[in-house]
DNA sequence: TACTAACCTGTACG
DNA sequence: ACGTACAGGTTAG
């Protein structure tokens, strides 16, 4: 059963963390998605791409009803998913999605927008959509070519080597993101993990929002407060920060407690605790 | 295995 | 004005 548009809020889906290189003109939503464009209109719901290709950024062709379903058994998820209706996770292009969380360590969104956004005006290409024009994401092996220096212009700092490792890596075919789509979420973990500047948390991100693992849960430090504030009968997070072991053991009780669409309870619980503390989405 | 400090950079706040 | 703290973490020791 496809998704119609008012189970899809578009403002409130790119106003949650997971997707930076987008802008809203005249009621409009252009988001930059690898070497493409989307365009979103809320009403009357349309969404176009630059390709024209059909992609289901939206993830329109989830089951949106039955996860709701599902993921509400938990009463702070439900009061969530009662505030924030239409609230989806995205599908990102792989190797952008992966760029921008090896980008967003350490950092905020602002930050890891305006880093993105001198990448594509550096080493993307430049085009022009509906009168405006845009800078596409740099496919994997112009950035593989890139120089430390070059990236550091784009004022990435320290994670410049890491860009440089993970696009070669990606580039050479040594890791194919695509072939991680069809794997489990162990197995695409593991391999995800090889590359420098990619760690539990980046990893998770990257897998929920470009890979298909809906039950990809990431644990940062507003999760981790989440776990605490309200989930402190079940899990015993004391500090800021877990251990790679702890992670897991996390992680593997996250499952049994949200179940396997645990990474949409995660972008409601996440969206709601950020709102509270409001902070910045642009 | 668990824990810490160091890390680039822009922005917010005093 | 100018110093300091902090931000969707990861790595090295």
């Amino acid at each position: 059963m496809p998704d119609s548009g008012i189970h899809i809020n578009i403002r409130e889906t790119i106003n949650s963390g997971q997707v930076f290189l987008w802008e809203n003109y005249d009621d409009r939503w252009f988001v930059v998605d690898g070497h493409d464009i989307i365009i979103a209109n809320q009403t009357p719901f349309e969404v176009l791409t630059f390709s024209k290709r059909s992609k289901n950024f939206f993830r329109q062709d989830d089951n949106y009803g039955k996860i709701l379903k599902e993921i509400t058994k938990d009463k702070i998820v439900k009061k969530s998913a009662i505030h924030y209706p239409g609230l989806r996770i995205t599908r990102q292009d792989p190797f952008q999605c992966c760029i921008s969380f090896i980008i967003s360590s350490n950092s905020n969104i602002p930050n890891i927008r305006m880093r993105l956004q001198k990448l594509c005006r550096k080493f993307g290409t430049k085009v022009r959509f509906q009168k405006r024009d845009f800078f596409l994401f740099p496919e994997p092996k112009r950035l593989a070519d890139a120089t430390v220096q070059e990236l550091n212009e784009c004022k990435l700092g320290y994670r410049s080597k890491y860009v440089l490792d993970a696009s070669r890596t990606i580039a050479s075919g040594e890791i194919d993101l695509e072939e991680l789509k069809k794997m489990k979420y162990d197995q695409a973990k593991e391999l995800l993990l090889e590359i420098s500047g990619i760690g539990d948390k980046v990893a998770d991100c990257i897998m929920l929002f470009s890979l298909e693992k809906l039950d990809a849960f990431p644990l940062d430090t507003w999760t981790l407060k989440i776990l605490q504030k309200y989930y402190s009968d079940i899990f015993c997070i004391d500090k800021k920060t877990i251990s790679k072991k702890r992670y897991e053991d996390v992680h593997q009780k996250i499952i049994e407690r949200f179940g396997k669409y645990a990474g949409y309870s995660q972008q409601f619980l996440y969206k709601m605790e950020r709102d509270l503390n409001e902070k910045k989405w642009l």
